[in-house]
RNA sequence: GCCGAAGUGGCGGAACAGGCAGACGCGCACGACUCAAAAUCGUGUUCCUUCGGGAUUGUGGGUUCAAUUCCCACCUUCGGCACCA
């Protein structure tokens, strides 16, 4: 097969991107989720067909709608309505959870990611945070001064795109919105501390997001640079090249396919830091996310070789590859049709149609020239260039399949070896020299395809028989000895590319950080000097519906002069990309009030680096990637320590609607936590929001589902407020024996499941255990001692999960000392968890047969011969010696007749 | 094409380190209470069955006394990257 096969787009595949358009508009909720976080809901959504949609569902939407919120919870004092809030007010005003240095206790920073001030909670922020929460008390339960605060990721575009509609400031609506979402975020019941609250549009704490602007521009790291940059038509701004989306190209927020533009824009030598970030050493993030970004870096390791053009020896043009192994097979050279040499090399007879093809090129889409069915094309620039391993003349191309943007914007074609040179050379009928022979063929016919495989290199002059395999770099023999030989020769060296791409911040939008850079005509840009920070939006602006920023338009905002002559000059009106903010967050949360630094050392000494972060895992290639920059180049700056600034990360998944589609206005079908906490009061959307999927995995809503968690949080609260103390009868000393059993095994458990933000096995274990407490009660348990410390350690256990009631119950119920939130988490009595007697299954050939009852310390032989003796083993015999008979110990038993 | 993840009852899911598959919950069925309903409580609930059993963790192989778990191949779904040289 010759030309590239032809790839149909299949309508799966539009239908795929479609929908990734369309979920591409909605909302946004923790930081800024994408398309990307469509990951969870697809598979979800798939995984169980998609039956039990519409009646239903509309059904239970309709009944949400129509009933006014009231208890749930009937006939019993259980009312989460009173009892919530009155806590939520009373831990407030004890300042229960201000967490202050104690160098007295180990540390733990618990960090889930901040929202965006969009207007309300989403129950997607619930889904987020409230594990987070149960696990962060978790923690500070165990002896750990835990840190766990929250703030909000306030500049962006949503408020701006609103304010050009009606007109109200993005500073009034943020700052409403956030305060109406602190109400909300408080009636999670979280140990958030407020005080140390931190808002991204505040001047307070933008002042220092342009400081850092200015320190990393002061280390090189922040240039200026003209160049063919992402545009979102709609949203009238650049991106970053994380912020552009899929095969179509679409914006991450709005979902509008980008264009090209050719602007003088800020970025971020991020670049720098590549290889670095490609390292996760001494960090346990999930392995989805390393993937991702070790793919977006896309580091690939090769050689250059420099190549000289025949009319002038002193040229030289440099190409990366990496498969130097085949230089020898290069018959022609393909330069981009952007390249800068073009125009010197091009030979008379060839300008009309290099420059045709040139302003083609121009012409089109990204997404044209890079469709991948497209058939190659491209044009001779009459130029040829020396192949400097052996001389041979080849002649140069230009063809868009190469692009100005990754390696040097010039390729070697070597077409017996690489599939798109070949389609290319079969095309316009160029010479394919093979330079690696299969093992196996002996002597292959003309070539067919490509090769890419293993062999022996030939026609390579002094490598001729060297083997090759398909490693890549050094491993591969081949490679390793041309990269040795080229750098002996001067005409190459060992290189290495990556797809990654500097980080380009500059946003042509008003509502973000300013950039602190002003231009003069004599000192072209210095930044703004410290004491002059920060450098202030302007109030007084004007929405225009051309989408051009306020800050372009400002009448005097941008005059200023300049600092180092005083000259007339002009400020940067670009701001910086939000997430530029967001990645230095949770230095803020240290010392938000602090005005002689971003933060204060003492602070980050004692709390730093974040133990846990949790949140989602659409911004692993963005937010988790910049972040982890950041903190990289403020180390190199002195500023921060250690390489990363995030040990532990964890993502959870997402909650869809009832029909098994992402929540969203639109499609009617998203689930309000305000309407579930009046209806049912937080301590259960909390505890169902943890029990009713894995918490990485996510699911789709189950209105029904959140009955059973009602059940049980009725059933905690009658088995503890119940004085019924029903049996008359005196205990069996097994019946509390295996009390304390099950109490300590699940005790065991739950920390356990803890540790490992298992959630939802928290929750099923203490159902468990509450059925069996119910068991104990009904045997005549209530008033011993361990029923007493079944009781004292479900609480303890419950508090993280439901902190309202379990405190409720605890502090006013037992009368036991305020607050719960404050008691040590118990420690697992080993030997209580041990049970006496167990029940081993026998298997014969496999099958379990028989079940016997054996001491739990019984020896192999004991247990042994207890199976052998039993009567359904012995029928299986038939009276031989069974062949084997394995003993796990404590397990089972298995006989091989 | 390359890289990664997942696949267990009607549903969400459980199974610690290879050892009883289906914990916990939803739903459903039956029963108790009730004039009745709701709520609550109790019992049952993977499938097939000639009631002896048999089958069963996407499919097919393999290793093992023993596989949801380990290995190989494949299928399906999801995600990321992609004319990346």
């Amino acid at each position: 097969m010759a030309i590239a096969k032809k790839k149909p787009v299949t309508k799966k595949k539009t239908a795929r991107v479609a929908a990734k358009k369309a979920a591409a508009a909605k909302k946004r909720t923790t930081l800024k989720p994408s398309p990307k976080g469509k990951a969870t809901v697809k598979m979800a959504a798939a995984k169980k067909g998609v039956k039990r949609a519409a009646p239903k569902f509309e059904r239970v939407v309709a009944a949400i709608k129509a009933e006014p919120p009231q208890p749930v919870v009937k006939n019993i004092s259980y009312n989460p309505q009173v009892m919530e809030p009155k806590w939520q007010a009373k831990w407030e005003k004890d300042k229960l959870y201000r967490s202050v240095i104690d160098n007295s206790r180990p540390k733990h920073y618990a960090l889930t990611m901040l929202p965006y001030p969009s207007g309300d909670l989403h129950i997607g922020h619930w889904y987020a945070m409230t594990p987070s929460d149960a696990r962060a008390r978790f923690k500070r339960m165990q002896g750990f001064n835990v840190l766990f605060p929250i703030g909000f990721d306030a500049f962006g575009l949503p408020a701006e795109n609103a304010a050009i509609k009606d007109g109200v400031h993005p500073m009034k609506r943020t700052f409403q919105n956030i305060e109406r979402m602190r109400k909300q975020l408080r009636s999670m019941g979280s140990m958030f501390d407020w005080e140390r609250q931190m808002v991204s549009a505040d001047p307070e704490y933008y002042k220092w997001t342009e400081w850092f602007f200015i320190k990393l521009y002061k280390m090189g790291l922040a240039y200026r640079k003209l160049s063919a940059v992402d545009w979102c038509p709609k949203d009238n701004t650049t991106l970053a090249r994380e912020q552009v989306i899929g095969e179509e190209r679409v914006c991450e927020r709005c979902g509008t396919p980008v264009i090209k533009k050719d602007l003088e824009q800020w970025f971020f030598k991020a670049t720098k830091y590549a290889d670095e970030l490609l390292n996760f050493d001494g960090i346990d993030w999930p392995e989805r996310v390393k993937t991702l970004q070790t793919n977006w870096i896309g580091r690939s390791e090769g050689a250059e070789v420099y190549f000289h053009l025949e009319s002038d020896p002193s040229s030289v043009i440099t190409v990366f590859t990496t498969r130097p192994d085949t230089l020898w097979g290069a018959t022609f050279m393909v330069f981009s049709p952007e390249h800068p040499m073009l125009d010197k090399i091009t030979t008379p007879e060839q300008r009309s149609a290099v420059d045709a093809y040139k302003l083609q090129a121009a012409r089109q889409s990204d997404i044209e020239r890079e469709a991948l069915d497209k058939e190659k094309t491209g044009v001779f620039t009459g130029a040829y260039a020396i192949n400097p391993v052996n001389h041979e003349r080849i002649p140069i191309w230009i063809a868009d399949y190469v692009l100005m943007s990754y390696g040097t914007g010039a390729i070697m074609a070597v077409p017996a070896h690489d599939e798109r040179d070949f389609a290319f050379a079969r095309k316009y009928d160029l010479p394919v020299i093979p330079v690696i022979r299969p093992l196996s063929a002996e002597d292959s016919g003309p070539l067919q395809a490509a090769y890419i495989g293993d062999g022996v290199m030939v026609n390579s002059g002094p490598f001729n028989g060297t083997q090759v395999n398909t490693e890549k770099g050094r491993k591969n023999p081949g490679i390793a000895a041309v990269i040795d030989w080229l750098e002996k020769e001067g005409i190459g060296k060992e290189s290495v590319n990556y797809r990654y791409r500097d980080w380009l911040i500059s946003r042509q939008r008003y509502w973000g950080a300013p950039i602190p850079m002003v231009y003069c005509d004599v000192h072209g840009w210095n930044p703004v000097p410290e004491d002059q920070l920060p450098v202030l939006l302007p109030e007084n602006v004007e929405w225009k519906p051309t989408g051009e920023s306020p800050l372009k338009l400002h009448p005097t905002w941008k005059n200023t002069t300049c600092p180092v002559g005083g000259e007339p000059a002009v400020r940067e009106t670009d701001t910086m990309d939000t997430f530029m903010c967001s990645s230095w967050y949770h230095l803020r949360y240290l010392s938000p009030h602090y005005d002689k630094g971003p933060f204060d050392e003492v602070e980050y000494n004692y709390w730093m680096p974040v133990d846990t972060y949790t949140g989602g895992i659409e911004h692993a290639t963005m937010h988790l990637l910049y972040t982890r920059f950041f903190h990289k180049a403020l180390r190199d700056a002195g500023i921060t320590e250690g390489n990363e600034p995030m040990l532990q990360l964890r993502n959870q998944g997402m909650v869809l609607g009832e029909d098994h589609e992402k929540m969203s206005k639109s499609r009617g079908n998203v689930v309000a936590p305000d309407v579930l906490v009046n209806k049912y009061g937080a301590d259960t959307v909390r505890a169902y929001l943890m029990f009713f999927a894995r918490w990485d995995m996510g699911a789709p809503w189950d209105s029904q589902g959140i009955e059973g968690t009602v059940r049980w949080m009725r059933r905690v609260w009658i088995l503890f407020t119940d004085p019924v103390a029903p049996a008359m009868l005196k205990p069996q000393p097994d019946v509390l024996r295996n009390l304390r059993r099950k109490v300590h095994q699940t005790l065991k458990r739950v920390t356990r499941d803890f540790e490992n933000f298992e959630f939802n096995t928290i929750i099923s274990s203490l159902m468990e255990l509450l059925n069996e407490m119910y068991k104990a009660r009904e045997a005549g348990a209530v008033g011993t001692p361990e029923w007493d410390e079944a009781n004292e350690l479900y609480l303890k256990m419950l508090a993280p999960v439901c902190p309202h009631i379990a405190e409720e119950i605890w502090t006013n119920q037992m009368c036991k000392p305020y607050s719960i939130h404050q008691q040590a988490w118990p420690r697992v009595d080993e030997a209580a968890t041990k049970e006496e007697v167990i029940e081993i299954p026998v298997q014969v050939n496999g099958k379990v047969r028989a079940r016997i009852i054996v001491a739990a310390e019984a020896s192999e032989d004991e247990i042994k011969s207890a199976a052998l003796a039993s009567e359904a083993v012995r029928k299986y015999l038939e009276g031989k010696e069974p062949k084997k008979v394995i003993v796990a110990k404590g397990r089972l038993v298995s006989v091989v007749v």
